[in-house]
DNA sequence: TCCAGCATCATTTTT
DNA sequence: TGATGCTGGA
């Protein structure tokens, strides 16, 4: 290290040796969740540039998706300038492998034409080469799209179409007597599907997706001279990448051997798509000298949030103990909130993201709030809730936009005049609009074509120039208008026009619009999709101008910046890219998140909910593997900053009627493994309280200003008077305890009553508040508890177990009222001891030999100043998971109550154990804020609107997320017609 | 060749 | 519940 620069201030020390680490040579920096592992890769990318002079040009940066692409060289770009990065070669394996490809084409047998296949085309030739098995088929029940994944997944290993065969047949050697005429096993079934489909990829002129990894690991491994300009490689996310991508990142890093990346074993979440956790332990194999940095603070998420997470991921017996802590706060414990009905967790969540952007005063914005799913059909329900109450949303990830059959449409015109051997693209636009020719039709080309070794549209130019005689029934006829319109439109192209005007002279052609009305009920949502292509085909015109002007100065060898025509370029991107790749724009920031856990990967946000974390659910039913499920679910908790609720529906409907569902075992027992234990349970099961302490707190952990009182309260009276109610929350219950009663023989102190005692778990006779939920102390969780404030005396009886358990005597006697603000560190101060540092465990997780860097530091002052107090005296430092002797505090606040309840607004009283409720607390002691007097009478209908106007979605958010008025997943309702053709 | 209507089935994750 | 696949008639 040269000098030290102010990009590498952020970092702490262990960080800052991760990004400083001696250029040459190979480096793993593993490390948990939210350990600023992304930040130090950027660094080490800048410092690279900065202070150990490598090029730009010389480093290849590579990331797990586009977004994260974008992200990164948008975060470079202040580093370094523009000019700088985007002479970076930067990008997902697939996109850095298709540059590549399109400039050295000619060196691995590919037209530089290809095109690349996207997955629904890939599964379309599969199907078709699957029928010709339908004899055998039968037998195996082989789909087109297990098949497809088997090919991809093969790919993924490198094992070719002949290979995969070969080791089919060898296998079926094996079993079956030699010489007689077994039916062929379903391997080798795949295995010749495989070899088609491959022949098929080539007389087409296409790759797909694996095909790209592939053939790049041929490029650089075969042609030593094209990888020549790296000096330096680095890899993002490397627990998910496959054998494939590995080989592609030894043959760049081939001669210098300067490797740096990052992973977190725990959350390898890709298995389902090849991806090799192996490839760390092959690295240091391949690598010896590789040396590794272990990053054990976590900077994103609250002591609760964390704690909980890594609960859930160590109840997997594979894995290997690592040490995760954090200097935050304990914060607000995760909440387990189940209802009975989808339709009410739905709205549950919905009021619930209201009522949080309302109680924080304005210090959370719709785009703090994120939900993550385990499918995408999962945010039907939750979309239309969010709807509901007006409260705006995006959906993130996934190819839907493409997929739009309008949107396909169009596309594949283009396809057709980029390659023209691109037989998909051609059936599928052939008969758009309607020219009269059908299967019969079409096999009888696709024949002739075969025969004459010509591509269909080469033989149907034939016809058309009357070079080739026509069918008896004429297609020359049908045909006519669209050759017509090829040619006009190729002779464009050819000449230099643009993707978007290509597509507007298109759809004049062939009068597209016209085709639209008749054929779509909603052809103007779909019309408006074509718009939507057009802008973004204008976009990615404009992007590629910028980048050549950026790169114009420094004009080099190795330089992606290749002469693609503007249209090939579109398309590439187009195959390549998903929804909110690059999608910076201001109004999106001003949305409820909604994606999968898959592609929150990498991501962070404020408040975290998961919906349907059910038996079902997690693990997801079909899946093969479990612990991959669990690690998902633990990425997917650890997003959160500050809040992380997990909701579910005890029952689910089932065509007509409804069947219960439990909860996911990966709560379930961890919520009984700490019930046995004594433990404060690790979620709560009621919605937190947000007084000022509270409020506080979280500002403090999301380094944000805290909200004007006065602010909050005109928020919270509105919300209030809009009068939504949460659906009432079904209590977790140790198992054997009947659900109503429950509260009435287990007793931890900080649960939610027992709803009544009648043993109607829906009734509700707690006194509520006007959120809805029982007023309910808020336990803290933020003082580090002092082992000596855990006396664990009393014994208990578990009646659905019969088994003997100590209890900690807290808070005697029991029933308990319990008054405690929830968790602020500050309000304790005086009366918490010093929180005892618990310096992380030293074990190396991943292997002995390991570099060991030093402790970190635990504390780093905030960034952005937000309270007198350093945090110092806040932090708490704590080994991760389990250990931690947990006792509610029995620490009474500081503060006279009046106070408290003035300042907070909320009541913070009354946790009541009793089989009936007490009904001198029927009403509040102190009522929540209600719309006061003094506010009264305001321009009501303003203020309301405010908060409730739902602003009717916009024909151009749907229309980018590829829905209507239904939405992701799966195209429901009459009106949205799937992409199918 | 196209479309309406009926039967069936079953809810994955993505570059 | 809602989408997808198949069949038979125009
Ligand atoms: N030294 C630091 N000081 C303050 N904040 C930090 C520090 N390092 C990282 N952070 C913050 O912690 C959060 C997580 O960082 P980052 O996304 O880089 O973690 P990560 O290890 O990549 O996480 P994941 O594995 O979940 O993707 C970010 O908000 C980042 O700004």
């Amino acid at each position: 290290m040269e000098r030290t620069d102010s990009f590498l201030d952020a970092l702490n020390g262990v960080q800052l040796r991760a990004a400083t680490h001696p250029p040459n040579s190979t480096l793993q920096i593993l490390a948990g969740p939210g350990s600023g592992k992304t930040r130090v890769l950027t660094s080490r990318i800048a410092h690279l540039i900065l202070n150990c002079h490598i090029p730009p040009a010389a480093i290849c940066a590579v990331t797990f998706t586009n977004k994260a692409a974008n992200e990164m060289r948008e975060r470079l770009t202040k580093l370094l300038g523009k000019t700088q990065v985007a002479q970076l070669k930067m990008g997902t394996f697939h996109s850095l492998c298709a540059r590549f490809l399109r400039k050295y084409s000619k060196l691995v047998d590919v037209p530089e034409n290809f095109t690349v296949c996207d997955a629904s085309e890939s599964k379309k030739i599969v199907a078709t080469h699957l029928k010709t098995f339908e004899k055998d088929l039968k037998a195996h029940n082989l789909e087109p799209g297990t098949v497809t994944s088997i090919i991809s997944k093969a790919k993924a290993k490198r094992l070719s179409a002949d290979g995969y065969l070969d080791d089919a047949k060898s296998k079926a050697h094996y079993r079956g007597p030699t010489g007689t005429e077994s039916p062929p096993t379903p391997d080798i079934i795949v295995g010749e599907v495989y070899v088609l489909y491959e022949a098929t990829l080539r007389q087409n002129n296409a790759l797909d997706f694996d095909d790209l990894l592939v053939f790049g690991v041929k490029l650089f491994s075969g042609h030593h001279l094209t990888v020549g300009w790296c000096r330096h490689i680095l890899v993002d996310e490397f627990q998910d990448t496959n054998v494939t991508q590995y080989d592609l990142m030894r043959a760049i890093a081939n001669s210098v051997r300067c490797i740096t990346i990052v992973g977190d074993p725990d959350q390898s979440i890709y298995g389902w798509r090849a991806a090799e956790v192996e490839n760390l332990a092959k690295m240091k194999r391949d690598f010896p000298e590789t040396v590794q940095i272990f990053l054990e603070e976590n900077y994103r998420s609250t002591g609760a949030i964390l704690e909980a997470s890594l609960e859930i991921v160590s109840q997997d017996s594979k894995r290997i103990a690592k040490s995760l802590y954090t200097a935050h706060p304990d914060g607000i414990a995760p909440v387990l909130y189940q209802v009975n009905g989808e339709q009410e967790e739905a709205s549950f969540i919905a009021i619930e993201v209201k009522r949080l952007v309302a109680q924080m005063g304005g210090a959370f914005k719709w785009g703090d709030f994120a939900i993550l799913l385990r499918f995408n059909a999962l945010s039907r329900t939750i979309e239309n809730a969010l709807q509901k109450e007006g409260i705006p949303c995006r959906i993130l990830g996934g190819h839907k936009f493409f997929e739009r059959l309008e949107v396909k449409d169009v596309l594949a015109y283009l396809q057709l005049l980029d390659n023209p051997a691109f037989v998909p693209a051609l059936l599928r636009v052939i008969n758009v609009p309607g020219r009269g020719i059908g299967e019969k039709t079409l096999a009888d080309i696709l024949q002739r074509a075969e025969k004459a070794q010509k591509s269909p549209l080469a033989l149907l130019e034939g016809i058309f120039d009357m070079r080739v005689p026509d069918n008896k029934p004429s297609i020359r006829k049908k045909i006519l208008s669209f050759i017509q319109a090829i040619r006009k439109l190729r002779k464009s192209a050819e000449s230099g026009t643009g993707p978007s005007d290509l597509i507007n002279e298109l759809l004049d052609l062939v009068e597209y619009q016209d085709h639209l009305r008749k054929t779509q009920p909603d052809w103007e949502t779909r019309w408006e999709n074509v718009r939507e292509l057009i802008t973004f085909a204008k976009e990615v015109e404009e992007q590629s101008v910028r980048d050549n002007a950026a790169l114009a100065l420094n004009e080099d060898e190795s330089s992606l910046n290749i002469e693609m025509s503007a249209l090939r370029q579109f398309l590439q991107v187009s195959m390549l890219s998903s929804t909110g790749d690059n999608e910076s724009e201001e109004s999106n920031q001003e949305k409820v998140t909604i994606t999968t856990c898959h592609s929150a990967k990498g991501l962070e946000w404020p408040v975290v909910i998961i919906p349907s974390v059910d038996a079902t659910t997690y693990p997801f039913i079909r899946s093969e593997d479990e612990d991959e499920e669990r690690r998902l679910l633990y990425v997917a908790c650890t997003r959160a900053k500050s809040l992380l609720y997990l909701t579910r529906s005890t029952t689910r409907r089932v065509a007509g009627d409804t069947k219960s569902r439990a909860l996911s075992k990966f709560i379930q027992t961890i919520m009984e493994k700490r019930a046995k234990e004594n433990k404060i349970p690790l979620f709560i099961d009621h919605i937190p309280h947000l007084e000022l302490e509270n409020r506080a707190i979280l500002c403090k952990v999301l380094e944000r200003p805290e909200p004007d009182e006065a602010e909050v309260q005109r928020m919270v009276d509105a919300f209030t008077r809009q009068g939504r109610e949460h659906p009432p929350g079904i209590p977790w219950t140790p198992p054997g305890q009947a659900q109503a009663n429950a509260y009435s023989n287990w007793s931890y102190p900080q649960s939610f009553p027992s709803s009544s005692s009648t043993g109607d778990s829906t009734s509700v006779s707690y006194p509520m508040t006007s959120f809805g939920r029982p007023a309910i102390a808020q336990f803290g969780r933020a003082v580090a508890p002092s082992p000596s404030s855990f006396t664990p005396t009393a014994e208990f009886r578990h009646p659905g177990q019969g088994v003997s358990f100590s209890r900690p005597s807290l808070v005697q006697p029991l029933p308990t009222v319990t008054t405690v603000p929830a968790l602020s560190h500050t309000s304790h101060l005086a009366l918490a001891k010093p929180a005892p540092i618990v310096a992380p465990l030293f074990k190396s997780p991943f292997s002995s030999t390991t570099l060991r860097v030093s402790p970190p530091r635990p504390i780093k002052p905030p960034q952005v100043p937000a309270r007198p107090s350093p945090t110092s005296s806040l932090s708490i430092a704590r080994p991760a998971s389990g250990s931690r002797h947990t006792s509610t505090q029995s620490i009474i606040p500081s503060k006279p109550r009046s106070q408290i309840l003035q300042s907070g607004g909320n009541r913070l009283t009354a946790a009541i154990q009793q089989p009936r409720p007490n009904p001198s607390i029927k009403e509040p002691p102190v009522p929540l804020p209600k719309p006061s007097s003094s506010h009264s009478a305001p321009p009501a209908a303003k203020t309301t609107a405010e908060v409730t106007t739902p602003p009717p979605q916009n024909g151009s958010l749907k229309r980018r997320l590829g829905m209507g008025p239904r939405t992701a997943g799966g195209y429901s309702n009459k009106k949205f017609k799937p992409p199918t053709k």
